[in-house]
RNA sequence: GGCCCGUUGGUCAAGCGGUUAAGACGGCGGCCUCUCACGCCGCAAACAUGGGUUCGAUUCCCGUACGGGUCACCA
């Protein structure tokens, strides 16, 4: 057979020469240790929170180490793909704080990054595989296919195309030309030496050393259309795009062997890989995938819920890396990418999601925001999801600025806010909009609380302190029969009608409108004498 | 089914031949406190299983079970 011929009977189009690509794409001017990375997702339009995981790990190896981090779009499949959906990609990872040196819309010196622009590339590759003898096009049709599979599932055969069940491996050239000429569709399929008794010993970032078996069989290298499978296109691009580390989803192992033979074949160095476990949830008493229906599996159900992009990547680094928590601890202002991620700190098993261990990251770095840095996202957040709230809270941006202030910036800060959805309801009674009288002060009678209201409202000061403020209470308090010490009510319970705490809910449901609220000292202060008052005379007439 | 990967409390996980087997979330109990939110203290809770190797195995090896992945002209 005379593979030159056969190369420019398959690939008449093709005019360039690998080296042509070679030179184009030079190795990347990095320092030493620099890594080159890449996200490479084919558009389906929904962008899954697992994949968070490959694209974190991906990008902080990168910009650690002074490297690129970029984004190809895998769109070899046109019956795949939507419409626009990469774009959203782009802006759904922007959110979360994660940007791509070189992409589609910030196109490098390594493009296109886009797989259907590529094509030219690939079918040079291709063919120059076909020249060496290491790829043929194959005439099968579906329907050989199919009988193929069932033969080789009657005799309980690792199914696929080799051995004694290739039919095209040695047509001759005649043959070929004669099938090219009656128009029959033909793929290419790489010519495979392996022989699946061979193990080969590979090792990965975080799974380590692990033994494979060669691949045998005669995969295909494109498809009919002349486009390349993943696997093509995965040796060609990320050689010439001079990728170093191939961070991705556990479900490419099984392919490797294939990859490894490939990259081979066509005479590229193989990069180092990282395969990263699945993102698993709990379905009644078993671990499942997280798949595209469940809660959470989306990443536009994070910012639609309102979780600060913040939590959310620092959730998956918790994941990700078992000692961030501790990083965190010791540096609680630090920003996340200052903490060293090490992939040595990856677990090989795959991690189950957690909502709840998700909303406990989250109240924290909420708590560790600045009033005017959660005023910005929450507002942000609401201009988009909750338009009314969103006007309510910025008709005075510094009313609800120091509404946010309150229990904020010490060593022990509120956290209350897990999403920016919880803020109507933690903060709502500030706003006349939202405030109501909702809970009830059970157990006194009408005369007791009315005393207590009057007095508290005639010795008043809205400069006082909260100490001050708090001795007015008691006082108040004990000239109408209730405990100051909570101790000492406790000792005694009958000989008072109540303690001082129930007169504090006395005001607090008069001016909040519930039973629980932040310090009500501060929570007055903000809200002002006149409204303070106006809401302690109405709670009187709700009596 | 073949091949591959994995398995420490309910969850995330330290551990890398000798430990009272960390810590975090969640749960429970308590303290603090004018409520809440914090904070603090405590409790319950784990090395899947059977064989080896070894003076000694959670740790190393093999088997079994369980879970996951993959076996496309999809990525």
């Amino acid at each position: 057979m005379d593979h030159n011929a056969l190369a420019e009977l398959l690939f008449p189009d093709v005019s360039k020469t690998t080296d042509y690509y070679e030179n184009l794409y030079p190795k990347r001017d990095l320092p030493e240790g620099a890594k080159v990375t890449r996200f490479a997702p084919s558009p389906t339009g929904f962008v899954h929170f697992g994949g968070l995981y490959p694209v974190l790990v991906s990008e902080r190896l990168a910009h650690q180490s002074g490297g690129v981090f970029y984004l190809r779009i895998e769109d070899t499949d046109s019956k795949r793909e939507v419409e626009g959906a990469e774009y959203d990609l782009i802006k759904v990872f922007e959110n979360f704080g994660i940007n791509f040196d070189e992409s589609i819309v910030r196109e490098g010196k390594y493009g296109p990054y886009r797989q259907s622009k590529r094509r030219e590339i690939y079918r040079t590759y291709a063919k120059e595989l076909v020249k060496q003898g290491k790829a043929y096009p194959c005439f099968c049709t579906e329907e050989d296919m199919r009988q193929l599979r069932e033969k080789q599932e009657e005799l309980k055969l690792t199914p696929g195309y080799y051995g004694e069940f290739v039919k095209c491996r040695d047509l001759t050239l005649e043959q070929v030309k004669n099938k090219l000429n009656a128009g029959l569709p033909y793929v290419l399929r790489f010519r495979s030496d392996g022989n699946p008794d061979n193990k080969i010993k590979f090792t990965d970032l975080v799974k380590g050393t692990i033994e494979v078996t060669e691949n045998h069989i005669d995969h295909v290298l494109l498809k009919s259309d002349g486009m390349p499978t993943y696997h093509l296109a995965h040796a060609v691009d990320d050689h010439l795009m001079r990728t170093t580390h191939v961070i991705r989803g556990e479900e490419w192992l099984s392919s490797l062997p294939y990859h490894i033979q490939l990259f081979s074949a066509l005479g590229f160095k193989l990069p180092k890989y990282l395969h990263i476990s699945q993102l698993m949830k709990k379905e009644g008493e078993v671990k499942k995938k997280l798949s595209k229906r469940d809660k959470g599996a989306g990443m536009s159900y994070y910012i639609s819920e309102g979780y600060p992009a913040e939590s959310v990547i620092e959730y998956v680094m918790t994941l990700l890396n078992s000692n961030f928590e501790d990083w965190r601890r010791a540096n609680p202002t630090e920003d996340t990418n200052s903490f060293p991620f090490s992939v040595k700190k990856m677990s090989p098993s795959g991690s189950l999601f957690d909502l709840v261990k998700l909303g406990d990251v989250s109240k924290n770095v909420v708590s560790r925001m600045t009033a005017d840095d959660v005023y910005n996202k929450l507002s942000k957040w609401a201009e988009e999801f909750d338009k009314e709230f969103y006007d309510v809270i910025t008709r005075n941006p510094d009313y609800t600025k120091a509404i946010l202030q309150i229990g904020r910036g010490g060593s022990k800060p509120r956290k209350d806010l897990e999403t920016w959805k919880d803020a109507k309801d933690y903060m709502g009674f500030f706003f006349p909009e939202y405030f109501e009288f909702i809970d009830k002060t059970e157990g006194f009678n009408k005369q007791d609380i009315t005393a207590c209201l009057n007095d508290f409202a005639d010795c008043y000061d809205i400069d006082d302190e909260q100490d001050v403020w708090f001795s007015k209470v008691k006082e108040i308090g004990e000239k109408h029969g209730f405990c100051p010490n909570i101790k000492e009510y406790k000792a005694n319970p009958d000989s008072w009608k109540g303690n001082v705490g129930d007169v504090s809910s006395f005001i607090r449901v008069a001016v909040t409108g519930k039973l629980n609220s932040p310090d009500l000292c501060a929570v007055m202060k903000i809200l002002g004498k006149d409204e303070s008052m106006e809401r302690i005379n109405k709670f009187k007439e709700t009596l």
